[in-house]
DNA sequence: CCTTCTCATATTGTCGACAATCTACAGATT
DNA sequence: AATCTGTAGATTGTCGACAATATGAGAAGG
């Protein structure tokens, strides 16, 4: 719990959209879960009004479902799903691997490279491998996206995709890749773009992603996804 | 004027979300423009909740920007932004004919060809090419992206992003791509998808986005893009 | 015992009003 | 004259209540 609950936002809406998407995916509220509007606004001690204009955002995010006069529900994850996602990330991420070839500065490459070096200090010095394989791997995706320097790939990979890769993630924590396999493809990647080699690290941004796909798919058959947790009767 | 104005939806707010989006890509509200909630709900004879509610959907379609206090603006359109969005359209629509190379069915293969075929009999007897090209255009880009069988590229392709591009086709509408051209690529891309070549298929796919774009671009830079048009004060 | 219809209940959709915030204009000050 | 400040007006954000719709339990009938 490291981000906690003092979230000061602009407008009670935009609070209300940081606060639900953590808490679906983090499993507080459980995968395909009922969500009770009255309830919500009591909860949270708001009136519907900022809530619907939070839950009508949640639905464009894909985080829950909305059926008029009916009501909104968590979505339930399934390797379909996980697939069309990572494929979306597949064709995305090549892109802006791409991209970052051909735009990135000398200096954000050392940077990357100095990144690496870290992730690779932490793994040799610790066991904790999964937690370091998580945030290493995140930062370096971010960086490799916001190289792009493309508006909108940005937006629809840090925004519209996120919380959806991260509940992937979440929900398969037992079996993670290798992260010493993920920072030698890391290292190949920056190594073709710092070789401004667009074709090269667009082809193993791709490869990258396919194989962690892969392992979360297996992950998902093995765990057959269903129950959520901590959450309230 | 095709679909008029009558619009039955579930919710006014779902109706609201259809028929601003529509008047912001005919022009109706003209770029950069402000919205005024009361205005618009008096307009539309509903009270400001849907209407905001609609509101923040036009925001994650990127239609309108929002700022808390200050209120909501049409976007402009700059060609920074458009040569980002084609870009995202190169990945995943390159993405969409490589997967549909691979899941298309023998009869959705015949039935495009047949789409082709009469497109190409609409240009010869008709001079009226723009229309022929915007209408056979869409729909075979449609029909590629739904053979991929991917929900989620399908949704952000023909949900998200496709109220952008209509913008900048319309506002572009002056010097559109020669349509025996952009046939012959379709047609090119076809054989491919036919003979299940994935690689192929997402190359040329790609190509004909990207002279697309130049195209629009090129459009753009003459154009000087400002002024809306049929708005009231 | 099962099916179907009815009605009560709860939930969602919508509205009008109030509170908080920003914008613009006028006046004062340097 | 230019800049700053303060107030008035308007706009956005939020709230509680009412209307419309779906859900579920129970009765009636087969």
């Amino acid at each position: 719990m490291d981000k906690v609950t003092q979230i000061k936002s602009a407008t009670l809406s935009d609070d209300l959209t940081q606060r639900l998407t953590a808490e679906i995916v983090e499993g507080v509220l459980p995968l395909g879960s009922k969500i009770s509007e009255p309830e919500l606004a009591k909860r949270y001690g708001v009136s519907r009004g900022p809530l619907r204009e939070a839950l009508v955002k949640l639905e464009t995010l894909g985080l829950i479902t909305r059926t008029a006069n009916v009501g909104a529900r968590v979505i339930e994850l399934n390797i379909e799903d996980l697939l069309d996602t990572y494929t979306l990330r597949e064709a995305m991420e090549g892109m802006a691997a791409r991209l970052a070839a051909e735009l990135i500065s000398e200096q954000e490459v050392a940077e990357l490279y100095q990144l690496l070096e870290d992730h690779q200090a932490h793994l040799d010095a610790n066991q904790d491998e999964h937690y370091a394989s998580q945030y290493g791997n995140e930062d370096f995706h971010l960086r490799i996206i916001h190289a792009s320097q493309n508006n909108k790939l940005i937006r629809v990979l840090t925004q519209d995709l996120y919380a959806t890769i991260r509940m992937y993630r979440r929900y398969t924590a037992d079996s993670r890749p290798d992260p010493r396999q993920a920072l030698r493809e890391h290292k190949a990647i920056l190594d073709a773009i710092a070789n401004r080699e667009g074709d090269l690290a667009e082809l193993l941004m791709r490869r990258h992603i396919s194989r962690a796909a892969n392992l979360l798919r297996k992950a998902m058959l093995q765990n057959s996804i269903s129950q959520g947790n901590t959450g309230q009767p």
